[in-house]
DNA sequence: CTTCATGCAAACTTTTTGCAAAATC
DNA sequence: GATTTTGCAAAAAGTTTGCATGAAG
């Protein structure tokens, strides 16, 4: 089962009702790269409904969070970007500060360096954040 | 010389004026653990200058920012934290979800991990931010 | 037809800014 | 005495909520 009837299940499951807003902020949001701001994504539901509001991009953001589709990531900027859960694999980012690329990672070595780390100081780590910021490779000419 | 002649010589080199404000903001922020919120900020402040507002608040601790000692770090909770800028040393932190408590620790080791990391993405890390959340030793008894 | 979702406006939170009065140099 | 700071109030910016109308089941 993909990822949209995933969540219209989760809808259905719910008592909710499955309105046409309410597909397209998720058509939207699955067809991004997975990172998107509330603002973002409201500007583009405008393109097919020009008359919606910022409270059902929030209200829609909030379900897709309880469905475990999406969950709120905040990369020092003011507002946060949500960014679709993946297939259960955690993962890490690295943000370009040039050209604000996010490139998703992960490093099963860190994590087990993390949790050492943690018991030496008797803290017992449940998840984590980890945030990598530099220049992607087609921000530096002659690495890439 | 200390943090605060450090700060009071960066105010005097910029041709601004030390005031009593200042100086209370200041001194609590230096006699904290060094992580506080504005409003945490704000309210001890009160004590001292029951008329401050929060734009001096704001105000200080972006002079405090200019200066180098302290830097803005988020969380994942809505509101900032200040950190007072260590000795130059960079390090990471562990935040206690149950008490809100918060560790900082350094590992060279990681470090080293995450640029070999990157750079298999042809990433160049310049700085990164790492948060691990779990419980401390105070918040799991039976094992401290 | 009952219940839920929508759009709007208003509220709320955190942070910033304009301005007259007050403190610092 | 000139210039910067202060406190206040208003303004941003992001997010949430209450409510009457409209859509989904």
């Amino acid at each position: 089962m993909n990822q949209k009837d995933h969540f219209i299940d989760y809808i259905k499951q719910h008592n909710l009702k499955w309105s046409k807003q309410r597909e397209e902020i998720v058509d939207i949001f699955l067809r991004s790269d997975g990172h998107m701001t509330a603002d973002e994504l409201f500007r583009k539901a405008q393109h097919t409904f020009p008359d919606i509001g910022y409270a059902t991009v929030y209200r829609t953001l909030k379900l897709l969070a309880g469905s475990g589709l999406v969950t709120a990531a905040r990369f020092g900027h003011k507002s946060a970007r949500f960014e679709r859960a993946g297939t259960g694999r955690h993962h890490d980012h690295m943000v370009c500060i040039e050209c604000g690329n996010i490139i998703e990672f992960a490093s099963p070595q860190i994590e087990r360096l993390q949790d050492t780390v943690a018991r030496q100081h008797g803290f017992s780590v449940t998840h984590h954040k980890m945030v990598l910021y530099g220049t992607c490779c087609e921000c530096k000419p002659g690495k890439c």
